[in-house]
DNA sequence: AGAAATTTTGCACACGAGAGCAAAATTCAT
DNA sequence: ATGAATTTTGCTCTCGTGTGCAAAATTTCT
């Protein structure tokens, strides 16, 4: 036996050593600790008390070292000013905990730092690296495949025309005819759209959706302006900029706008900087359904993405299993408050 | 030469593969991606280009299962609808990244879920486990510092009485005693203080602090309740109920929270179910200044911490370094707005 | 009970890099 | 140019676990 068997050779307890206490094999230690080994119910149990006693745990580093397969997975994200990106990560990382992964976050400081992101992440050899951020654009998702070792690229929560990657997100078009039918339906008749950053095609989506369905119904596309960021601060300056200067028929009657954090900062801007309300002057439809768009103070429009299930096909796909429905056409709800 | 030197094997180069191009061994190539190595400019040259050339990064698994050294840092999180997190979780991601660490989060689900958290963390063989979770109670602290394998412990932005663990925080006494001071100065004589889970003294420090200096100085204790969890809605709720049936007379002057995920959840109470006006019937303070406490919808009378310099002195103690100052008395800074 | 089928166990080797040392190459001094 | 000092390189062994197979133990069947 080449190791010592004393404890705390180097601060933790080896498998050699419960071994020896056990009075098996090494390898039958680490067997007892794999739910699938074919491994006897005595001596797993024989195992298992003196790995207790010991306070001996199976190391992943190790493990995943030689079997190829780290159970670990990369979450990059680069947008921390989005509060929906914290529902995102809650969501994330318990159901993928629940299947035995972990999350290493990694965050995507800005558009050039997205390759060295992706790099620590392939060097921790990685089963899967999910990108939860919104402002990067193909190319990156290019740079991502291109790293050698990122096994799966998954885009969450927004569609991705790369045919390499799996893209788990909801139907956007579906989504925005949703929102627009209700708008029409409810008699508004000079939206603007407020939109993100405009650096890739794919985010074009629901705006392109909105503005085409809005066109071939009154022959006129409407105005629409955008940020650099998903930040309510931003859409708030933006809003009162654009805004600021018209006289009353000028103002549009309703603000479509990408997604909750925006509108959050939309609505703020029509109260406070127009000094109009909501939704008798302007109204509002958002986009996420983040915790706040239930506050009183907002009662957001707002579509709902079923980001549960979502996350629960993402933890399948890693898990290996065929993919059941399409993974870019999740249905959510349309959430019908106040401000619009 | 034992493994074969095509690429591909696995799907990820290697550094034979790379010794092989560079005409060098193994070893030289490893010292190359290490800054402090012996190695000549020369070779390293080579080596660089050939692992360019190859798309060859280092394997940090393996680097971490010999030397002992993950450059892993596992973040326990309990608590995402406090929208401070998500401050709090960039600043680290980034200062942790550029001082050479990846970050392992950890969504620790609930109170009992706690040990199965930090087993993952351990076994994955972290640098160092940060708790920025609060509702956790000094028991959890205690069973992470029994799990074996935990180097080191470190309670991020809140305080924790024992002593085998480093707290980061900022002086909470001196902090809620600035608040006070400006809350007794403007006038205030009625307050009643909103606290998150009373699990354990360490989240008592604030209201304690508050308590104590407003009986010293009239003489008798202020009202005060909590909620379970730092939620707005929760708080929402708890205000609601509070103060619902009260008769004008009978309500505070001012509602002291615990941090601003309360004071926002407090200030939607106070304005659409009790129907009053903030701060003219009832004043607000928080504490934390997360980004919504600025939208001109509650421009919330708060403190703000130093997170980036916490999380700088974290990244030095990681690095090794000796804490420069006292590690739970950093100073932070009253935000006046219009809420109080 | 004895043979066959099945399960369980042990073992050599591999995963990819680091520590420490000895051999080789280079630089420096005389 | 020669020997000493220094730097660079290669090598063996190690970190802790998984794979695949062969030996051993157990169960099943006749």
């Amino acid at each position: 036996m080449a190791r010592s068997t004393e404890p705390g050779d180097r601060g933790n307890v080896t498998a050699d050593e419960v071994a020896a206490v056990a009075g098996v094999s090494r390898w039958t230690v680490n067997r007892a600790f794999r739910p699938d080994a074919s491994i006897s119910k005595r001596s797993r149990e024989r195992v298992m008390q003196a790995a207790q006693q010991l306070g001996y745990v199976p190391d992943l580093m190790a493990s995943s070292l030689r079997s190829d397969r780290s159970n670990l997975v990369a979450v990059l994200v680069d947008d921390f000013a989005n509060p929906h990106k914290l529902v995102m990560m809650e969501r994330l990382t318990r159901i993928l905990r629940k299947a035995g992964s972990d999350t290493l976050l990694v965050n995507m400081v800005d558009e050039s730092d997205a390759s060295a992101a992706l790099l620590s992440a392939s060097q921790r050899r990685v089963d899967a690296t999910i990108l939860i951020g919104s402002e990067f654009g193909e190319e990156v998702v290019a740079t991502a495949l291109g790293a050698q070792r990122a096994r799966k690229l998954i885009v969450f929560a927004r569609y991705s025309e790369n045919p390499n990657t799996i893209s788990i997100c909801c139907d956007d078009v579906a989504a925005m005819t949703t929102i627009t039918d209700f708008i029409m339906d409810r008699g508004y008749r000079n939206p603007l759209f407020l939109a993100g950053p405009q650096t890739v095609s794919a985010h074009l989506h629901r705006k392109e959706t909105f503005l085409d369905l809005w066109s071939a119904k009154f022959g006129s596309r409407p105005e629409s302006t955008w940020v650099r960021a998903y930040d309510p601060q931003l859409a708030y300056e933006r809003v009162s900029e654009t805004l600021g200067g018209r006289s009353r028929g000028e103002l549009p009657d309703l603000l479509v706008c990408e997604n909750d954090a925006l509108a959050v900062g939309a609505i703020d801007a029509i109260r406070f900087s127009l000094g109009l309300r909501v939704p008798e002057d302007i109204a509002v439809t958002g986009f996420d359904d983040v915790p706040q768009a239930s506050s009183p103070n907002y009662r957001l429009t707002t579509y709902r993405q079923p980001v549960t299930a979502m996350a629960e096909a993402l933890a399948a796909i890693l898990a290996g299993n065929e993919p059941s429905g399409d993974l870019s056409r999740f249905e959510g709800e349309l959430v019908v408050r106040e401000s619009a």
